[in-house]
This record gives C-alpha cells, structure tokens and sequence, in this order.
DNA sequence: TAAATGTATGTTAACGTTAACATAGGGAAT
DNA sequence: ATTCCCTATGTTAACGTTAACATACATTTA
C-alpha cells in the first residue's frame, strides 16, 4: 500500500508542469506577446530580443501548443479525410499525396477509414468535434456517403471531393478522367482487334465505375457496336469479386476475347478465374486492368493497365482544399487528369 | 467592387458566431457547469434539467468542441501512428485495426507516413505539437527511426511499437512471432523434401528481418544443415527488389529448389523472376511468401505464405496504447502473436 | 519644430470548456 | 432536533495562446 502511494507520487513528480509561452518569457525577460512574435514571425522583434528569446525556447525545451492556439485562432489547421478503406492502394496513395502536400504547407490530414455508412456519419461527427478547417472526401458514393456531408457544407465547411464531381454543390473535386481512361481501355482492346470484350466494373452506384462503362460504351458505339448488356458485369473492386464474376461469365457461356476491368485487383481476380477453365491469358482472352498497382508489371502475364497519377491526385486535392480553406470565396475547380495506357503483357490479338 | 463588398459582408453574415456551452446553458435557463454534466455524463442532473439541456442542444444544433475540451483537461484524446509507408498492405490494415479500436475507446489516431528519418523526425515534432495523448511505432528500425523517439519517451510519452520488442526500454510492444513464421515457413519447405533453399529478406536493419531468418537458420539447423550465407539475399520488400535479388541468384548460378520469400511482394517479384528464366513455379522452383495480401490466393500460382492476423495486431496495440495513455503505471506488455501457414499452390515437392 | 511614420514592446481580454469548490434543499440516521 | 449525506445546481478560475489595442522611443518628413 506504501508502495503504492509511493509510485503515483512519484509519477506525478516525473510529470512536471509542461512549458509554457509564460515561462520562456519570463526566462528572457519580454513578455509573452514577444514570445509569441518570435514564434509566429509576426511584427517587430529587435534581433538581440529574438535571440534572448530563442535561448530561453531552447533551454526550457518549450514546445507550443496547437491545442491552445487553435483555441485563440479558430483554425486547427487539421483536415479530415475520409476513405472507404486504407488497404486499397489507390487510396492508400492519393492519401500519401495529400499528407505530403498538406504538410508542406502546415496542415496536418486526419484519416478515417469508413467502409460503410454509418461510419462516414460516425466519423464525419468525430471531425467536427475536433473542428477540421476542411474535409477531403474519397471516392463519395452518388447517395450515401454523400448525405451526411450535406448540411456541413451549407455551413460553410470547406470540403474537396475525389472521384465524383459534383453537378450541383458548390465543391470542388478532383480525379482522374475515368471516362476517357475506359475509352482509351476499350479502344486499344478493338484495336487488337477484339470484336467481344466483356467489362467488369466497380459497384454500380460509384461515379468512377459509371464513367468507365460510358467509356467503354462509347469506344463500342464509336466502331458501330452496340454494348452488349449481358457482357457488363459488376464487383466491388475486390480480386474474389472479379473471380466469381468471370466464373459466373463463363458458367453461363458467354462468348468474349477479352476483358476490360475497371481495376487491377478485379482483373487479376479474373485472370485466376479464367486460368482455372482452361484459358491463357493474353493467347485466349485478353485482360485489360485499371490503376497500375505496383504489383501490376510482377504478375504473369504482366498486367496491361490504365495508370493512373494518383499521387498527384492527392496533392492537387490537398492543395485544392487548403486555398478554400484560406479563403472561402476561393474559386470552385473541377480538376480531371488524364490517366495513360500502360502495355504488358495481358492483352494480345484474339486468333481468328 | 460594391459587389465584392456585399460578397464579403454576406459570407461574413453566412459566417455566423458558433453555438457555444454558454448559448445552450442560457437557452436552457442553467448554467454551462450544467450543460457541461449532461454532455459528460458526469455528476447529479435531474432528469427534467437533462431533458431541458438536450432539448437546446438540438434546437441550437449545438457541437462541444474537442479543442476547449483538450485545453482545459489536458488530453486531447488523439494519438499518433507512425508507418514507413501507406501503401503497403501490412501497415494499412494494421492501422485499420488500430483506429477501430481507439474509435471505439473515444480516441482518433492521427497517421502519418514517413518513408526517411527526416519524415520520422517532423513527423513527431508534430504530433508534440498537437499534443497527441501517445504514440504508436509502426515497425521501428533498430537504428534511425527509434532515436527521435527516445527522448520523448523519457519525458513520459506512453509509446507502443509493433514490430519491434526493445530489451531495454520501458515500452509495451506488439508483432507476429516472426521467428516462429521464419521457422515454419522453412520447416515447410524441409518437409516437402527441398535441400537447398534459398532466402529473400527485408532491409538487414529492421527487427522483422533478423527475426525471420533466424528462423529460417533455425530450421535448416535443426535437420542439421547450416545456412548457405550466399543464399541469402536482402531486398526492400518492394516486388521489384525481390524480382532483382533473384535475377541476381540465377546470373550467379546458385542452385537452389525452394525460396522463402519474407513478404508476399518480393514473393511476387521472385516468382517473375523465376519465369522469365524458364523455371515453373512450383515445379521447377517452390515459392512460400509471408503476410498473405488478399491477393495471394488469386495469383498464378496461388502464392503458399504466412498469414498474419494484420487487423488484431493493430487492435492489441491501440488498446495497449491506450491503456498506457489512461494509467502511466499500467504494466508493459510484449505481445507476439503467431502467424498460420496458408498451403496454397507455389510450394511443392523437388523433382528427383 | 511639429507631425507623421516606423520600430519595439507591453497589457488586457478573449477563445470554449471543465475542475474545484460553494450553496442549498430534502431525507435518513442518530 | 441535530447532524450527516445525497442530490442538484451555480460560481470562479484556469488551461496556453494570440488579437487588438496601447505605449514609447527613434527617425523621417513637412
């Protein structure tokens, strides 16, 4: 029990009161105020002041506080960024984007994952609560996670998104040009001379699964095709959901030489699936893919894929963000980069 | 310029004060040490008073800030989380796991990434800075990224690495049992008869390293054979790095039937490798990754690797985490949690 | 020479919340 | 009847920082 008591009094010596702005200043002998100024470089501080004041912020190890000043300020200069998950890479790296670039410029992102939902809601309230200057939304579906964003960007709340440019909502947003990227996808397929090709897309509500179909659809309409129906099939970006759909494709008979996935993981999903019945790929059917992970180039056959500049993407949303947060009258932008065909060794003319 | 100003002045008026404690306390006719009880929970209030203070907090849309509240109680319930990278499969859904956690305990995890030193270095200046509760290390080098953090360590900061079991400081820590995976991995490959096998490690500094291929040295020992040094080989976990460490092996001639590969990526990049020089996996040549990347079972062949439970290591250490944030005397804790070995199709028997 | 401007510093109050203490009525225990 | 405890609420001060204003001297301009 002594020894006890004895422990925490002891903790509590260890946990001495932290430095504060107060006791730099008296250390140098200004007030805080000057302290303040030397910190923030802001007004007038004679040189032999600053550096007085300096040796004193060195010599107790002063550290200032965001907290506090962002109590005085009214700007955390924290953004929030929500994704529906970190363990796809596309969003793992626009992520790593946007920290760099939101550092550099002395902003620091929070990131939520939110798979469903109720989190989005769940985590869009936790960013109030710790007063965000801005919001970053990834991938915002059409209807769901969308919702909650709303009424917070009637309040004035800056907010960016990626992946889905908004008609009607005074937002930003950023992304890459989907439409163009299933066009250029589908094309290079009926270039090789592909008269069937079968896509695979993301879940259908998704914007960037939308604008890759009307992509694909528009390369077969420009050659006089019509898109067949029965030849578009849907997942949820994951590589089983692309297996289980080229199975189901090819349980039912249908007839393809190739295969345009909205991603890479879905299109290496297929090629599994397509190995296990028996066809190689690029010699039976071509494969076609969409991101560019890394993995892309060490898979066999190395993955013919869209490629997108995602860390880019992620700097642009960062920057777009902060200068609506500096400024809310900063002009509304909707960025689309190009994304770029990248050939290997998935794709190939159909015999005969 | 008379419309720039009316502009200003709307968004100004847009702008309106935000709703604080006070506002509600006035709307309910009691005082904010009131409001303050029936935000926390916390303390006598009457059940009609609670009503009454609900009631205003919906109608004035009322939302406590975080940052008031940090100021005062001196916790701002966040931490931070420290990784090497996002875009790596591991570390994201271990900081997955970790911020389900700490949501779930009221905590927010800010995370950032830092690929060099320097990172790691303004990284955590940064979160002293914001003030973060306690620190979570994502895979700690021995050398560099430990030395920043050394002395906050001493100054209190609770800290929890995963990765990494320091001997020496007062530090709770989490990780696979990655000698134990060395040692199963390789006793696998034993068992299906292979003499010579060779090894594909991570950088030599890191902890994870040393303790996979000591369990690799382990194994071989323990059918009696010694380690062959030249077939053991570093990479960066990256695919490319495995695919040119085995390149490499193949220009030098080495012999070998089996390679243990210590992430499922320089598995990948081993395997291209291994193709392109004509050998089959697993016929020719057997593979055994570790990690298990949900895309592991749909390569070609479905890569044979060590699973690690990613998301409840990422738990176990927010919740250690926190339980160190919440009492400085809690006990530290090193927690190794075993990886399963997942049989799949790029581990066979050697032929002859 | 007086006024204006530039430089350097200090003082006061405020940001939104909770901790700590104070007050006060009602019921139970003595 | 007195004391004590439980319930319910209010008051004051504090957290660490900066904004806004005030002061004062030095230098330039009119």
């Amino acid at each position: 029990m002594g020894e006890r008591i004895a422990m925490v009094s002891q903790q509590k010596s260890a946990m001495r009161k932290r430095v504060t702005i107060k006791d730099v200043a008296a250390h140098a002998g200004v007030s805080t105020q000057t302290v303040s100024r030397v910190l923030n470089e802001k007004g007038y501080v004679a040189e032999d002041t600053r550096q007085r004041v300096l040796a004193a912020i060195e010599e107790l190890e002063y550290r200032p506080s965001a907290v506090a000043k962002s109590m005085v300020t009214g700007q955390t200069h924290m953004l929030g960024c929500i994704a529906p998950t970190l363990t796809d890479y596309t969003f793992a790296r626009i992520i790593e984007g946007a920290q760099m670039e939101a550092r550099r410029q002395g902003y620091f992102i929070l990131t939520g994952n939110a798979p469903d939902e109720n989190d989005v809601e769940s985590l869009l309230k936790e960013m109030v609560y710790r007063r965000v200057d801005g919001i970053l939304m990834l991938n915002p579906r059409a209807d769901a996670r969308y919702r909650h964003l709303l009424p917070l960007i009637e309040q004035g709340m800056p907010v960016v998104y990626q992946g889905n440019s908004p008609d009607t909502e005074p937002v930003s947003s950023v992304q890459c040009d989907n439409r163009d990227g299933g066009y250029q996808a589908t094309e290079y397929l009926l270039q090789l001379n592909h008269k069937t090709i079968a896509t695979l897309t993301g879940p259908p509500n998704e914007q960037c699964t939308q604008d890759r179909l009307k992509g694909y659809q528009q390369a077969l309409k420009h050659t006089g095709q019509e898109s067949n129906p029965e030849l578009t099939v849907h997942g949820d970006w994951s590589a089983l959901s692309g297996y289980q759909a080229v199975k189901t494709l090819l349980k039912e008979k249908k007839v393809f030489t190739a295969i345009f996935s909205q991603n890479d993981r879905m299109a290496i999903g297929a090629i599994r699936a397509l190995n296990e019945n028996g066809y190689a790929v690029p010699n039976d059917i071509s494969v076609i893919g969409f991101d560019d992970i890394p993995l892309a180039s060490y898979l066999s056959p190395p993955l013919t894929t869209l490629h997108q500049p995602l860390e880019s993407l992620g700097r642009h949303a960062a920057q777009l963000l902060i200068d609506t947060v500096k400024d809310a009258n900063y002009p509304r932008e909707q960025l689309s980069i190009k994304t770029e065909l990248i050939r290997r060794g998935s794709c190939g003319s159909p015999r005969i």
